[in-house]
RNA sequence: GGCCCAAUAGCUCAAUUGGAUAGAGCAACAGCCUUCUAAGCUGUAGGUUUCUGGUUCGAUCCCAGAUUGGGUCACCA
């Protein structure tokens, strides 16, 4: 509608003005709510045309729009704005449209769409998941979501950073104090078992460092020739040099890590199509960085670590592996990149990861070029903003990390108590009941984290817990549960809902209702385009805002006039299935009933 | 210090990517359940969009500078 204003505008100026205007400069928007009409034109642009007055010229252009268009029959000019009303029919038939298709607004894909991959989660096995995690999981799972309704085929993937320095860490402090425990000799849940000695080895590590610069070491030095770090650094080359004890405890100890983990995924209802782990991906990174020292792409030094140098590029120099031999972060991601390209016929690669990591992207974006991919330029860094809490950044190591397990067992709490005190449930079973305080609980979380724009940082308060009233995943899903409470009453009833509705008067809620909910294809579009979940959340609230209104003002049910009757039927249950729809994309549940 | 990012109501977030009188929720206050689920609805109050300039018909949005906060520049990931 918007382009087929568009184009017609640019017709009017043509033979109004006899000038042609970019497609660009023509804009056209939905009419804000305090004045009458559908569309707006801007015509300020167009004044220079003209060489009019800005009334006159909406006036002139408004004429030919509703000669030509032939759902437009009146406008009605405020300063610059042209604003144009489309016939009742028209919202009509797109309502049609939306209440036909279950999928609305999703586009399937076929042959020629586009692979998209996207790589989200990518923990390190040494600790549990926490708040930052959440936000990296439920992005990636939503824009998958996302790109999927898009059109586009979508394959989810993982990179496991399953080595390196930091599990030899929790290693080392496991086989120093543990004394054997593991999950199930202590009932701990094994990523948050292992996580313990990380913290363990970290206190280690500190005590060691104080003792030495008490010694008179500089820190510097303390850090550098502490005992425990260097056994670590050894712990590494070993698993490298593939030793099979030091394997054999890796091998036990990341099985506890994984086990935790897919419980935790589990509940955030997150998954994959196919997993990757450094341990397998870092030897194929780490012959392409000695091809590249051999093809002269990077160097390396007298004491044997590998560099590149990428000052020219406007960037630093950085190290690609160490002077033991042994690989880093960027080691592994090379490799893995290749791997996936020679595994899947890639057209787009998206990274789910952090923005503090926008340089390590910029790098191995370029670090791939320079090893000839000519993929290596496209890879797209969707750089999120990090979660922080009232007292800045999560901190591991002073303990102010919320744990992914205990806050959404918290939030399940919490719904829990809410439910209870208004009963609403109560002839539920307790199995049922349980399911849907688990539904409303990350419905709360998640609606919380993706409604802000993935871009900024943003602000968790660990102290007040998440609302459940206002702008917040439960109102949504209370929305649905009214609306499917109505639909099962008139089927008790034998009442039936019209599948098509014919040309009849609406109020004012009803059309403003099908106005927003027709926008749902273009929202699912432009979040894809955008790859952000934000947009999808702030499209569902306004309509779940309008419904209530409308909920609260008219009845359904007990409408006198039949074909009304079923219309607003109709109207609920195309809303129900947009709202379940758009929650799909966020990965949210809805219940029948709460 | 170099580079990057952000700043909107007391708090958490929006604002159709340069358009009309900057909107929601929470918190506060005042109302609405004999009626399809009150996890709802209505109203009141709350703003020099951090500051100073610039660009233009028009700036929360673009540009320059300043202030504040954050990130990043590791033989960590």
């Amino acid at each position: 509608m918007e382009i087929l204003i568009r184009n017609k505008v640019i017709e009017a100026i043509k033979t109004l003005y006899g000038q042609d205007v970019d497609e660009n400069q023509v804009q056209v928007q939905t009419t804000r709510k305090e004045f009458t009409g559908d569309k707006t034109v801007v015509v300020f642009p167009f004044l220079r045309f003209s060489k009019k007055s800005a009334e006159q010229t909406a006036e002139e252009i408004g004429n030919i729009l509703v000669n030509t268009i032939e759902v437009l029959s009146e406008f009605n000019i405020v300063k610059g704005f042209l604003n144009l009303v489309i016939d009742k029919g028209y919202w009509i038939n797109q309502f049609n449209t939306a209440a036909a298709e279950e999928k609305y607004g999703f586009k399937a894909p076929d042959e020629q769409s586009e692979l998209v991959m996207i790589e989200y989660s990518s923990p390190n096995t040494n600790k549990p998941l926490h708040l930052g995690h959440i936000r990296n999981n439920l992005l990636g799972y939503s824009v998958s979501e996302i790109m999927k309704a898009n059109g586009n085929k979508v394959v989810k993937t993982n990179i496991v950073n399953d080595r390196g320095i930091h599990i030899c860490k929790s290693m080392l402090a496991w086989k120093r104090l543990g004394n054997g425990e593991t999950p199930e000799s202590s009932g701990k849940k094994g990523d948050h078992l292992v996580g313990e000695y990380y913290v363990k080895f970290d206190q280690l590590y500190k005590k060691e460092i104080a003792d030495l610069i008490a010694g008179g070491l500089s820190e510097e030095a303390a850090k550098e020739q502490a005992p425990i770090i260097n056994e670590a650094r050894e712990m590494l080359r070993l698993w490298e040099a593939n030793d099979a004890a030091t394997r054999d405890l890796w091998q036990r100890m990341n099985r506890w890590v994984y086990t935790g983990f897919d419980e935790t995924y589990k509940t955030l209802g997150v998954n994959f199509d196919k997993i990757y782990y450094e341990s397998d991906t870092y030897t194929v990174g780490r012959d392409e960085v000695l091809r590249g020292v051999k093809e002269g792409i990077f160097e390396q030094m007298d004491d044997s670590s590998v560099w590149a140098n990428l000052e020219n590029d406007g960037l630093d120099r950085k190290i690609l592996l160490r002077s033991d031999g042994t690989s880093v972060y960027m080691t592994q991601d090379i490799g893995t990149a290749k791997i996936r390209y020679s595994d899947f016929p890639i057209d787009h690669m998206i990274y789910v990861v952090g923005n503090e990591q926008i340089y390590h992207f910029q790098v191995l974006s370029l670090l791939l070029d320079k090893l000839g991919y000519k993929w290596g330029k496209d890879l797209y860094h969707f750089s999120y903003g990090m979660v922080e809490l009232p007292q800045g950044r999560m901190k591991s190591r002073e303990g102010t990390v919320v744990d992914a397990d205990d806050l959404v067992a918290g939030m399940v709490d919490v719904a829990r108590k809410v439910s209870e005190e208004l009963g609403k449930l109560d002839n539920y079973t307790n199995e049922e009941k349980e399911r849907i305080y688990r539904m409303v609980a990350l419905g709360a979380l998640k609606y919380f984290i993706l409604k802000v724009d993935p871009k900024k940082t943003m602000l968790f308060n660990p102290e007040e817990s998440i609302d459940f009233n206002g702008n917040t995943g439960p109102f949504i899903q209370y929305t649905y549960a009214r609306i499917q409470s109505v639909l099962r009453k008139a089927a008790d009833a034998g009442i039936e809902i019209s599948t098509h509705t014919p040309e009849i008067e609406l109020n004012d809620k009803e059309s403003a209702l099908i106005k927003i909910l027709v926008t749902f294809p273009e929202v699912v579009k432009e979040a894809g385009q955008n790859h952000s979940p934000a947009l999808v959340a702030n499209f569902v609230y306004e309509l779940v805002k309008e419904f209530n209104q409308f909920y609260h003002d008219f009845t359904i049910m007990n409408e006198p006039d039949v074909e009304i009757r079923k219309f607003r039927l109709l109207l609920a249950k195309t809303i129900g299935q947009t709202i379940k729809n758009g929650f799909l994309l966020l990965g949210i549940e809805v219940p029948e009933r709460m």
